[in-house]
DNA sequence: TATATACTGGACTGACCGTTACACAAAAAG
DNA sequence: CTTTTTGTGTAACGGTCAGTCCAGTATATA
């Protein structure tokens, strides 16, 4: 046995995916991603081989860390009839605060979408499988809120609401009131 | 008098145009943008000042012959019914053909604002202000195609069916079906 | 034809990029 | 205490970036 690693893990991809996602990935250089981790360049490359290998432990970190558990009262069994409603209010409080991370940055890998790094195969997949993902869960809570309704209109209104969750994360960088207004958009379908 | 310009400078922005559609602002490089306009690094400095000049002449011509062309019929005085889902069905024709530019490509401007040139507040404005031009057009559509409704109604169905195309864009590059579907939800909405 | 004008071509600059190589330090095992 | 294993730190790598400089050239006017 040799030495054992000194850092934590999840604590320094935690960090380096708070600079992916307010930098975006190729603006993220390797000297922002040690400053920020506390690690040198040579552990950095140890540990995770690459700075997209960095990256991509960032995402799994963010799906983890930020989108499953906001978005749990919409997975769970029993889904309550209230937690799409909640689930749209507590965001919109995210987004309100003016100088709050969320409100300047987005989601990580909307805005990993129009970036240069959306050419890779890969992290395309990554951003539909997220985006599938939040229309699962739109669609938990749809169901839960209104059981009556058939199926297909249940679908259709999963798939609006969640292009426009998508559309809010587009615009919350560049137009704060629009991206709140597309919000509450969706917010108005399911009631 | 000296030499005049040799070259015609709509014709070269639409070629750097080009570039920075595809690739995003940060991902064309000089030499790229060599290439494509025929010109060298030298007349494109002489010409543009900078790089940067360069990216918004594109804007303005992306707006001018792109944006503003297709939007001509939800914008002319006496906008008829139809205007509003037949530009739905157009943009879904350029969209459906796997390997057009539009479908592969998105729109110039969706893509700037998730990448790190949307950090620029001059960039955020024009965003904005494209997508409040958008959003006054389809407003435009919707009024000529449900003449009756309540301003404030037709003010927000605008609003959603804009956030609608929003998310169709940003999710073009990463989800082709997934665009399709938020304009397809757009579509319904006006009918 | 002479001259003024300003577009053009290509070499060059300094900075920064992601990545690698290697010597050194630390700690677990024998 | 030595050996082995592995993390760490420093320095350097080749490549590319946006932007600059200037000599050379084409052309419109006089």
């Amino acid at each position: 046995m040799g030495r054992q690693q000194t850092f934590d893990t999840a604590e320094v991809v935690r960090a380096a995916r708070t600079v992916f996602w307010q930098h975006g990935y190729e603006d993220a250089s390797i000297p922002d991603l040690e400053a920020a981790t506390g690690l040198k360049r040579s552990s950095i490359y140890n540990a995770f081989d690459s700075k997209r290998g960095l990256f991509d432990a960032a995402v799994s970190s963010y799906l983890d860390e930020v989108v499953r558990p906001r978005l749990r009262p919409l997975t769970v069994a029993q889904v309550s009839p209230d937690a799409i409603v909640e689930y749209f209010s507590g965001l919109r409080a995210a987004l309100e605060l003016a100088d709050s991370f969320t409100a300047e940055n987005g989601c990580l890998l909307i805005n990993a979408a129009g970036g240069p790094i959306a050419h890779d195969d890969a992290v395309r997949e990554s951003v539909a499988a997220y985006r599938a993902e939040l229309q699962a869960a739109v669609r938990n809570g749809i169901e839960a809120r209104h059981p009556g309704r058939p199926a297909d209109e249940v679908d259709r209104l999963a798939e609006t609401c969640t292009a426009l969750l998508v559309a809010t994360f587009a615009l919350t960088r560049v137009d704060a009131d629009a991206a709140l207004g597309s919000l509450d958009a969706a917010r108005r379908l399911v009631d």
